[in-house]
DNA sequence: GTATTTGCAAAAAGTTTGCAGGGAA
DNA sequence: TTCCCTGCAAACTTTTTGCAAATAC
């Protein structure tokens, strides 16, 4: 389902600033916070305000149509999220961020922090840091040149 | 090695305000903003501007002495870290945040990752939450009460 | 046509900086 | 005694709110 169907189906309307964010975020793998994503949008001739953004962003955020990444430096920034359950893996060069599915790997994990702890565990946050395979490439580039 | 040490072993000093930082969040799991810590520090008789709590937590954060827990609603705070790695799990009930280890389990999971991705992976972000025993025991008794 | 959504302006909240005085080692 | 650290005040950044005009459906 398009999220222009999510959110006409929860009863939002498709307007001008929800599409325009939703589309910056679609088209760029970066996490970008509500300033950068204002910025990256007036500047490409899409005016708008950034209360717009704020609120574009809290209602996506809540349909589960964009979501947040973590760096590990303790900024944080919104991507465009792929719906359902899922996870990030983000490249600490260039900040991309790829969406990877899979939790059934954390089952055995969860277990034992379970029984460990005696928590009931119902939902988690994971996120993978590394370097992308551009970056890698071009980071075996520059040290050849020297 | 006690924090107290490890910010002398770093050439820093151990302060007034840095000790009661560090005693506050080591006395209490829930996870804190550094407005909070402002407040139940100045509450309890321990008069310190906001601006030191800030300078605190960048400090202990840089040494390893804290660390941050975020929430699903995607609020954060500070605990004190165990240091090392470690891993959180946080109560969606009390908020209290326990460390917990381990991060072999996750190896198979990061290296199918690289592989679909070709990501080289160096770091990770990883936190459980859940309901913590002695929430599952009030909220059982809540339920019998009706 | 109607109810939702936008954008402005202003307020509120959170964070950082410069600098003189105070305190740990 | 020396240099690091604190606290104040002020600046700055980020986020939220109220309300009239604009717009999606």
């Amino acid at each position: 389902m398009s999220w222009q169907n999510v959110l006409s189906e929860n009863g939002y309307r498709v307007s001008g600033p929800r599409r325009y964010v939703m589309q910056l975020l679609e088209s760029n793998a970066q996490p970008m916070t509500p300033l950068e994503i204002y910025q990256a949008l007036s500047e490409s001739g899409r005016p708008l305000g950034i209360v717009s953004v704020y609120r574009a962003l809290e209602l996506l955020a809540e349909l589960g149509l964009v979501c947040m990444v973590y760096n590990p430096d303790g900024s944080a920034g919104y991507v465009a999220g792929a719906g359902g359950h899922h996870h990030h893996i983000v490249c600490q060069n260039c900040h991309r961020a790829i969406a990877f599915a899979g939790s059934e790997d954390l089952s055995s994990l969860i277990q034992r922090v379970e029984k460990e702890t005696k928590f009931h565990v119902s939902d988690h946050l994971l996120q993978l840091y590394g370097i992308c395979p551009d970056c890698q490439k071009a980071l075996a580039d520059a040290v050849e040149e020297n």
